[in-house]
DNA sequence: GTGAAAGCGCTAACAG
DNA sequence: CTGTTAGCGCTTTCAC
């Protein structure tokens, strides 16, 4: 019991049903990819040795004649962060209609993992590369870009390296994110970042910055918690943010997960969320509805985002790319839930305002 | 620009690889695979020149002479459900360990996916198979099964057919929940189904009736609101819930999110949680902790179901099953949190608790 | 210890 | 329209 070695034997082969149907295997192979080149008689006597068989063609066989493998490796940072199993199915329901399958490469923080999918890629298990990482995996040596194959970034550009991209209007999102925060009346900001040192963080981060300067205000205004794209990272900043003397009274954060994990935190402390301070969050996560309140947040498409990925990915490697498939940057769309409201309109506040219209008259 | 057609054209193979080493493409083989059966010397030779050439082995031509592919297809329901998400990182850990890579076939409830992932196991472009469905995937005529590949299923067992299954105690825990509302005083309940029809939501409603007949409770003691494993199962029951007038006070749900549904919309209904009616959830999904409150649930090992799934998976594919390996049932943790407190103690409660004993008595 | 040669199962020229 | 033939790139006997 259990004791007999599975091993893979092709029960019936290709000269199987050839012999069955009594024509040649070039003409089994016909029936089955191009049946228009064949008498329809023919045709009629091919299928049914095959069902009389139960052939089905061996994949790696004809990958190896074709030189093509229909399975595209897409290289996620997280699997378990909703954000990218969500960009996930959009790819999953784009690919498939064109025959493709999906090889996943889930990074999780370790470097090991990259390197295999380096390998991956060296050695043509695919036809081409969805980076959902905004950089090229190494494998020490060598990059997957030495591999020849074509590839795309999906959710964050890859900086330096020509390949298409496509993106959400990160930047400009945050930017807004101030705007919205500051037309409530807040004056004293915080940011909870997401992972440092990457790309979309630093969109983010970036775009932050800018509504500041765009709504007149500046370094002195806000407090940065920094931390990975994770809920404990909002738990840590919601943990500084109650230590503070003077609280920043709107934030914003990078991504719905640390929007959330802060209000539960500042919540369980007595704060009252959006009286006393104000959180906006990035991403629209499913789970953004059901937190406690309801989170206001810019919704990416994630599904268009993926289905765009892979559709600029099928162009790719069919050399149809047009010129406007390089660079394709989708818009998010703020939905104004329960965690944001008016600035809390205390004496406090009042003289924040006052100094910081005084200091920056004097600027 | 973008004209040019991507062609996967081996750069170099190991002729070149053979001829730069000035050595025969066996040893080169040799070398790569069994470095032992080889003499130092040409070792080195060979090592440098894949170093120089920059080779790495085409791996479709590897798995047509070897007749393996490495990867193993992992067919799962919904990707974007965290539960799986986190099963299928502990699968990825144990499988990149032993060299497998991984191809998702998620389902989406799309008969189609369905059966392309069988074809892709009738092809042999997977080497075993690992199933969180509860069932073989079909394609109209045909079955996974019948590609002769090892199968394990994780998550749910699947019925009638022997292949091995790595479970959780479902129905254990599901009894357990029962026992701990009662033991909280209460003797109305409420179940929050997951999908109909599935193996898990058949084993955790067994697990309910099952815990309410070992309490002395009947049919008659609870209501049952169906729907699929997500969050607006949970909503509807809600609704249910707020439009009846004897209300039960005791909530079971098949999994968190219908649980977090259910309390989010009774909340905003001015239902208190737990004071007027207690809420257990099933699966610990990490966004359990961050619900308000915080969701009281069975935590399901998911990482370990995972691992053990893969590790069953290899040993059946290398024929090395023992006598305990064909059935692998983990247990759950009870997290007793914030949504489960003492039954309400009014007059209601008590007149129910009174006509329930006086109805079983006469039984 | 190393090389020559024979395929793995299929597809795509090329003739007929 | 159909059959013959020649590989895709690699591994693995089998001799030497």
């Amino acid at each position: 019991m259990g004791r007999k070695r599975w091993r893979a034997v092709q029960a019936v082969r290709i000269a199987d049903v050839a012999r069955i149907a009594g024509v040649s295997t070039a003409t089994v192979s016909r029936v089955l990819r191009n049946p228009d080149r064949v008498r329809s008689g023919t045709y009629d006597l091919v299928i049914e040795a095959v069902r009389r068989s139960g052939y089905t063609p061996n994949s790696t066989a004809r990958n190896l004649r074709t030189r093509r493998t229909m399975n595209v490796l897409v290289v996620a940072p997280r699997l378990t962060n909703p954000v990218f199993a969500q960009v996930l199915r959009g790819v999953d329901d784009e690919l498939i209609q064109s025959g493709y399958g999906i090889i996943i490469g889930n990074l999780d923080n370790c470097a090991e993992r990259e390197a295999r999918y380096v390998d991956l890629a060296l050695s043509r298990q695919v036809d081409g590369i969805l980076l959902l990482t905004g950089s090229i995996p190494m494998n020490g040596t060598r990059s997957m870009g030495e591999a020849g194959l074509p590839i795309v970034a999906v959710c964050a550009a890859i900086p330096d390296i020509r390949v298409p991209n496509v993106t959400v209007q990160d930047r400009e999102a945050s930017c807004r994110a101030v705007e919205y925060l500051v037309q409530l009346g807040h004056c004293k900001f915080g940011y909870i970042s997401g992972t440092p040192g990457t790309i979309i963080e630093a969109e983010r981060s970036g775009g932050f910055l800018e509504g500041l300067a765009a709504t007149g205000f500046g370094l002195e205004d806000f407090v940065r918690w920094e931390g990975p794209f994770v809920f404990s990272t909002g738990v840590a900043a919601a943990e500084a943010f109650l230590r503070m003397k003077e609280r920043p009274t709107g934030i914003f954060a990078a991504c719905d997960e640390g929007a959330i994990g802060f209000i539960k935190t500042v919540r369980s402390a007595g704060v009252r969320v959006p009286e006393d301070v104000s959180v906006i969050g990035f991403d629209g996560i499913e789970f953004a509805d059901y937190a406690e309140p309801t989170l206001t947040t810019f919704k990416q498409p994630l599904h268009e985002l993926g289905r765009a990925g892979a559709r600029t990915l099928l162009k790719l490697m069919q050399g149809k790319m047009g010129p406007t498939d390089w660079n394709i940057r989708l818009p998010l769309t703020l939905l104004e839930r329960d965690t944001t409201g008016p600035a809390p309109k205390g004496e406090k506040a009042l003289e924040i305002v006052a100094r910081d219209r005084k200091s920056r008259a004097s600027a």
